[in-house]
DNA sequence: CGTGCCGGGCC
DNA sequence: GGCCCGGCACG
């Protein structure tokens, strides 16, 4: 039936219906209207309740309905002018075909004909929350309560209503929800998202994306990560720096570089820090290590600075993803918001590769390497010159002490960490003479022993108990006026050397 | 536990 | 610097 059609219809639509103008009403009887009665209509409903409460409480809301296209229902309430004055009345009949509506007024005890459009529906909110079922069993039944309670059932305007408002509000979730899926993705169109539906596209589109860059993946350590969530820190310095990548195609540095696009610090990437760990994308090129806190930055940067114009786009797109990879950096210290020298930078972060590609090995070693060298380099000499000192005390000539005490190796291990040092000092040359060619013949375990050499210093320092009998032994406690000088006072024996 | 001797104090 | 000794490591 044509009604149901329309009454589907009319739930769509949001326009009231209203339909009677002043002007016509005094007709009389004659119905003129709009031939088009698909529109969906919203027909005031009332429930069978008295018709004067009908009329005091509905003179003005069906008013409020715009005159257009709907469909009456018999038993829906309408109001219709009649000699200039307005009745309430029930439909009786609503011909489509040539638009007219039977109306009963009760108060007249007349049955008018009017055009759709020169009825006003009476609407009445309650009618809302009628089901449609009703409104699907009432149809054909065009008089007794039953059609009464149909009329109810017409009150799709505020349904209609209700269902613009889920769209909207599954619009805006579906956009909030695409941006806190894709946090670090957002591309730099981040600004689309002002935009309305097609943008859904996108930003779906762009998920997939972010899951392709693994951040997806990594979700789950933010989430174990826990922590003070830093959402991005002002990052003041960010908008020169910017400027100066962008003009500076030529301009590489390994440095720590706050994202560029300001946009994306505001977006996901802060959030997904739930601790203080950071998620950042390091450039793999070759001697470049950029790191960049987004996606979109590091793709840009990959694209601007190293793969240039020269592919197509597909490729320059394939490539980008090729030679950049996602990192977690621990950030302890605040001090992400101020830029840092490429040395002192990486040193305190901890870098946790996180993509399994394997470009991500080379990330690791620039960081970890060049700490560790150093504190040797530092503590390592410190305690060699103690040991030298040491030798230097118990007055024996270098030479023989060295080779012949198990200490040797210790000497030697000792040795090799200084020799890093550009500078020795003659006298340290000399006594390391023989540490020093040993060094020389094996550079590669250099490393190794620099390592391992520190604790034994500590404890190896002690001198080995030697073989020979001492004058203690030779002599007695008794004779001990015959002890050579060392053995009184208690250092090394000097007679009988091990 | 005896011994070797380091580290350090006293003069 | 000579002398002495506490204390530790080793066997």
């Amino acid at each position: 039936m044509a009604s149901i059609l329309s009454k589907r219809l009319g739930k769509r639509s949001l326009l009231g219906a209203r339909v009677c103008t002043p002007s016509l009403a005094a007709d009389g009887m004659s119905i003129e209207g709009p031939g088009d009665l698909t529109g969906g209509a919203h027909l005031g409903v009332y429930d069978g309740g008295c018709l004067k409460e009908c009329l005091e409480e509905s003179a003005f809301p069906s008013g409020n309905l715009p005159p257009s296209r709907f469909k009456l229902y018999p038993g829906q309430k309408v109001y219709i002018t009649h000699n200039g004055t307005e009745y309430a009345g029930l439909v009786e009949q609503h011909n489509h075909v040539d638009d007219e509506v039977k109306v009963l007024v009760f108060e007249l005890g007349l049955h008018l004909c009017r055009k759709t459009e020169d009825v006003r529906l009476a609407e009445t909110p309650k009618t809302m929350s009628i089901p449609m079922e009703q409104v699907m069993s009432t149809n054909s039944d065009a008089s007794s309560s039953a059609a009464q309670r149909m009329v109810s059932r017409s009150i799709d305007v505020p349904k209609r209503r209700s269902d613009a408002l889920d769209m909207d509000e599954m619009m805006a979730a579906m956009v909030l929800t695409s941006l806190s899926c894709s946090p670090i993705v957002q591309s730099p169109p981040g600004s689309d998202l002002i935009a309305a539906p097609q943008v859904t596209c996108d930003l779906w589109k762009e998920s997939g994306d972010v899951s392709d860059s693994g951040s997806s993946t990594t979700s789950g350590h933010w989430s174990v990560e826990c922590g003070a969530s830093t959402p991005s820190p002002p990052h003041t310095e960010t908008s020169p720096k910017y400027t100066s990548e962008v003009f500076n195609a030529s301009h590489v540095d390994e440095g720590f570089e706050t994202d560029p696009d300001p946009f994306l610090l505001d977006e996901p990437a802060p959030r997904k820090r739930k601790n203080s760990v950071k998620v950042m994308y390091k450039c793999l090129w070759p001697n470049c290590g950029k790191l960049l806190r987004s996606i979109v930055g590091i793709k840009r940067h990959v694209k601007t600075q190293h793969l240039g114009d020269g592919m197509d786009c597909d490729q320059r797109k394939r490539e980008e993803d090729f030679y950049y990879t996602e990192v977690q950096m621990k950030d302890e210290s605040e001090a992400e918001s101020t830029p840092r020298s490429p040395s002192t930078a990486t040193a305190p972060l901890l870098i946790q590769p996180v993509t399994p590609k394997p470009e991500t090995q080379v990330l690791e070693v620039p960081s970890v390497e060049s700490p560790l060298p150093s504190a040797l380099s530092q503590s390592a000499p410190g305690s060699f010159w103690h040991i030298q000192a040491d030798h230097a005390y118990q007055a024996l000539p270098s030479t023989i002490q060295i080779p012949v005490s198990p200490h040797i190796f210790t000497s030697i291990s000792w040795a090799a960490a200084p020799t890093a040092l550009p500078a020795l000092s003659p006298i340290r040359s000399r006594s390391l003479s023989f540490s020093e060619q040993q060094q020389q013949q094996t550079p590669s375990i250099k490393s190794q022993l620099i390592v391992a050499s520190p604790p034994r210093a500590a404890s190896g320092s002690r001198k080995v108990r030697g073989e020979a009998k001492k004058c203690r032994k030779v002599y007695g406690i008794e004779h001990r006026d015959q002890w050579c000088t060392a053995c009184r006072w208690k250092k090394a024996c000097q007679r009988f050397l091990d």
